[in-house]
DNA sequence: CTGACAACTGTTAACGCTAACATAGCGCGC
DNA sequence: GCGCGCTATGTTAGCGTTAACAGTTGTCAG
């Protein structure tokens, strides 16, 4: 059962091709199903290399063909709940065209987000998928020397390097602020989170404000946190802004999860939503179906971005455009049950 | 600014010796650390590879040492929550060992999860973190013949190939169903999935069945769900039990969120929890601090499972053993506010 | 002043695979 | 039966890096 040679040496090519009487070349060419090669031989091969359990080393493989069938995806956070679901659309999209997403995890750290890059560029990726399009200036410069497509994602406030397929986030929160003030709410409170450098938070944030500005409405109270479970710290949150300004009719969520704890503690503390208070998010958070009420909240169109950025690296897209590829997507209001009707 | 010479081929080794004068082999010892080079030199040789943007290439370097940095790291989904955290702290024991772990996501399809492992040992890693002990027989004889650590993670129930670490869930069920029967409650439903394939689920059912016939009980109602949001699914399910089956007392749901959903069902149906009906869940997902109540749940260990398995394949394990290692961790259970006290 | 040794730098030959070209055999039209 | 073109296979030369070894200095003890 176990090959005749178990010396432990990696089994290379050579290896298949002793064992099956037909030189390296074939075996590889068997391998990769490219070029022409008989029936008897095709099957001669394959039956040695399973018997030997031979597993090709794209290594070598990529070094002498000078093609690397990977994609960097490059994003700040796994426990964000946004990211895997972006991640498993790229992926989904990807299947069949042979290429394959490398993940990296940046925390949220420029620094990291730097380091990251240039280890995965030194794998020779044939595309990059990145999150945001705040880099420090040698990222910057890396994915422009890359000389591979750059996707960067979720956010289209700003100048891209390559292509950019995201939403404005600016434009979301002034869209919400709209929405709000449209339903009659005028005392607003805004939770959001600590992070400089969640830049898509911040622009939602400043975007939020523009909109009240543009109704005379200034931000009644603000609070905002970092680490620990976003759920509690919603609760925990929206109980002390609650208790600090108590006649607030409205209080925006910089994401749904921390929405979701305040809404609990809503229920809880036996708070008429949304007659005498709205409450909204963002993200448009699938998880979170099935509370009582539904949170209003954005559907930030992930699952859209990540087939797109997808179809870009993998030369798909449908505008046949060569690269510099610009898509804006609309965030679309989900009003749920937080927010009054009129 | 831009290179000299920017025709668009990649950089190479020689690049930069050309641009510093001295030969590749210096280069490469500077950009490695490695072996004595003179400080004049090595500052000269840094600044050229800086100021044309070198980014080393890992294939070519990987395939002449023969050592690759990367650790496959193969789990079932991204979006169960779970699976993140284990990742986060194999990504932090990592960190400062050289190795940089890959991800790989199988979908709980035993055929993906071969493939997946294929694609990935043939990047030749030097170690691979897999969740779960069931293979198919191709899969585990390519971990048999990788000659590398492998380190499969979350059970113990069953026969490993290499090193195991994890918790074993049979037993988890079984405790569960202890302490159940010990706070009094007879009439017992279960919630869980409907995936076949998701054995550590499987093995939880059949603990807990197995420790409620110890005591001569045997399970009042079950119902098992697939797809769809885990919250949205535990309040249907919840609700759909209760109509056909009212006499219940308790119900023990396959993991944390499914029960979240029937613990806000169970709240807003005005149950009196955990008097007339308890509930528990299975993860000890932190996610769900937050709520009125806290489930009842039993920690799966996470983070120790994946800091454990990281520091077998990183060589660090404190046991200073070579390979089988099995390591069998205790899951807590965290009785919560769901469990009726005595 | 010689030889031993350290510190630094260079040369050569892989690593395992594939692109590109070369060759062998065979059928087939005329 | 000649050569054309096709299919099936083999040969050669890298891909960009590093291991192993080979200089080439300079220092220093004896």
């Amino acid at each position: 059962m176990s090959r005749p040679t178990d010396l432990r040496r990696p089994l290379t090519l050579r290896d298949v091709s002793e064992a099956s009487g037909v030189s390296e070349m074939t075996v590889s060419r068997v391998l990769r199903n490219r070029g022409d090669v008989s029936d008897t031989t095709r099957e001669k091969v394959l039956r040695a290399a399973k018997a030997l359990g031979y597993v090709p080393n794209k290594i070598a493989g990529a070094l002498a063909s000078q093609r690397v069938n990977l994609v960097a995806v490059i994003i700040p956070s796994l426990s964000n709940l946004v990211f895997p679901t972006v991640l498993s659309k790229i992926s989904d999209e990807l299947e069949d065209t042979g290429l394959q997403p490398v993940v990296g995890v940046t925390n949220y750290k420029p620094e990291k987000e730097e380091q990251v890059l240039y280890e995965m560029l030194s794998w020779r990726p044939s595309g990059v998928i990145i999150a945001g399009i705040e880099h420090t200036p040698a990222a910057r410069a890396m994915l422009e020397n890359a000389g591979i497509p750059v996707v960067e994602i979720m956010d289209v406030d700003g100048n891209g390097v390559d292509s950019v397929v995201g939403i404005s986030h600016r434009r979301a929160g002034l869209h919400m602020a709209e929405a709000i003030v449209a339903a009659g709410y005028r005392r607003i409170g805004f939770l959001g989170t600590k992070m400089p450098e969640d830049h898509r938070a911040r622009k939602r944030y400043e975007g939020f404000c523009e909109g009240l500005a543009q109704h005379g409405i200034t931000l009644a109270d603000t609070e905002f946190y970092a680490g620990g479970s976003a759920l509690a710290k919603g609760r925990e949150m929206t109980e002390a802004m609650l208790k600090r300004t108590p006649d607030l009719d409205f209080l925006y969520y910089s994401n749904d999860m921390i929405g979701a704890g305040g809404m609990l503690y809503c229920t809880d503390a036996g708070l008429d939503v949304p007659g005498k208070i709205g409450l909204a998010g963002f993200n448009g958070l699938e998880l979170l179906h099935g509370f009582s009420q539904r949170l209003a909240t954005m559907d930030a169109c992930r699952g859209e971005i990540g087939r797109k950025a997808a179809q870009i690296v993998a030369g798909r897209s449908q505008s046949g455009q060569i690269g510099g590829e610009v898509i804006e997507l609309e965030p679309v209001l989900e009003p749920g049950d937080t927010i009054r009707k009129r």
